[in-house]
DNA sequence: AACGATGGTTCAAATAGTGAACCGACAAGA
DNA sequence: TCTTGTCGGTTCACTATTTGAACCATCGTT
């Protein structure tokens, strides 16, 4: 891996569960020996990316990334427009809603609303979801170029849980049916017990840059539910396109 | 430099009047060959942290980035716990509020709360400080340690407007001022027609980690005001740097 | 067709990265 | 008190990664 693949991983090894670690355990971590790892954090502190709390000598993520953020957030606001919209979407179905962004061949969650209700679906801000295995994904695919999706069928597909879509065949059947329908259905695909519904975003250009995806307990979820959900979600999308591409 | 170093440069190349940049652009702004600008570039983009454009082929800053802020922000709050704050500064003395971090030898400009009249001070967020131009510098220098501020002395000092303080004398005395009274004043020094009250905010080892700074037209503000704002603007400081410091 | 850009690729040469061993400090246990 | 095992941090000989001139292919202009 490249040097800077390796500085890279070490900011990632920060969560939300751990968002300060100490010098031994970063290098531990990120299998990386101590020195370079410290090395590493140096560059990377030189340009605010990493902090190092004064007291604990632990290192934590710096404000430089905060500054990089805004200005990215500045020239493309898809959380910022999206979130107001997930929301309500969230409000009117009463079950959780998941934003996520394509980047680098799968979609990263970026904004999540979680529903109200005690037994409700949890999403972690950060996940990465295959195409093939969530609503979103397969929203996604359905919403691209058909070049992308096939040459996205002919690699192996992982299988998350029993339910998980492997074959090549059955995914195109229900990408079809997301392309005729507007929105994507996915039941535990992904995580056992969840059922989801997807519809993708799209950009100025009417490819693909993200999806949303409503996901509910599949204890709640019938055929008519899933359309209600659907016919919102597809709603929801458009709404968000429409106010990204500055047409509302 | 090292390897590292150079790809966060590339990162910072970024800004938010000019968010996408091409390769050869990018090579040269930065000082690398093309060919190694490139593989820098793809080894961000492996983590997200760039994305190419499709078509044009620029690139631009990655979702990654916007994930590992979001972790940050979560550990550690300072918008969050500041901006609450401000809004009160902001509605008790009826004048525009920003809220900025140190980051990199400057003040980044994190959060504004605008004022509700019409003849207002507007300031965008996102917006590079210096630390001896605005009012919020001044109180962050009266707040570091005495190295800090003489190596900052030393250096020379730009100017923004006919009235920036670029003596270094004068400066200290601005300096001195603040640290004894526990806000600074700064008159036009960054922008015509601007007056600011700024008040550090100080992080749990007692060093500051940013500012607040209450802006005026210049034409609503005598010593009187001036008293007035500086002493709201302490409290509000100190209540954010307690509440961010868990003892309030 | 020729030009001057662009993005992208190659490979020998050279520089930058690596990690085992080391230090001093601290904390827990014997 | 004296281990023993951490911790963060540093050094330096060895080596693998990075580098950049020269090279395409492509695009839009002249």
């Amino acid at each position: 891996m490249s040097t800077v693949g390796k500085a890279v991983s070490l900011l990632e090894l920060f969560t939300l569960d751990e968002p300060e670690i100490g010098l031994s355990d970063l290098a531990r971590k990120a299998g990386l020996d101590k020195a370079t790892a410290r090395r590493l954090l140096m560059a990377l502190a030189n340009h605010r990316l990493i902090e190092q709390e004064p007291q604990s000598r632990r290192y934590r993520l710096g404000a430089g990334l905060s500054r990089l953020a805004r200005i990215r957030d500045a020239h493309f606001p898809f959380v910022r427009v999206a979130a107001p919209v997930a929301r309500e979407l969230s409000l009117e179905t009463g079950e959780t809603v998941h934003l996520s962004e394509f980047s680098a061949g799968a979609l990263l969650t970026v904004h999540v609303e979680l529903s109200a209700k005690a037994n409700r679906v949890n999403v972690d801000v950060g996940q990465i979801l295959p195409l093939h295995g969530t609503a979103s994904g397969i929203a996604f695919l359905a919403a691209s170029r058909l070049q992308v999706v096939s040459a996205y069928l002919e690699k192996p597909l992982q299988a998350f849980t029993a339910h998980t879509v492997t074959g090549p065949d059955t995914l195109a059947k229900a990408i079809a049916f997301a392309a005729a329908s507007g929105y994507s259905r996915s039941s535990q695909g992904y995580e056992e017990g969840v059922h989801s519904i997807g519809a993708a975003i799209l950009g100025a250009d009417g490819q693909p840059i993200g999806a949303l995806a409503v996901a509910s307990p599949i204890s709640r979820v019938d055929d008519a539910v899933a359309a209600n959900q659907g016919a919102a979600a597809v709603k929801a999308a458009r709404l968000i396109a429409a106010r990204l591409t500055g047409e509302a």
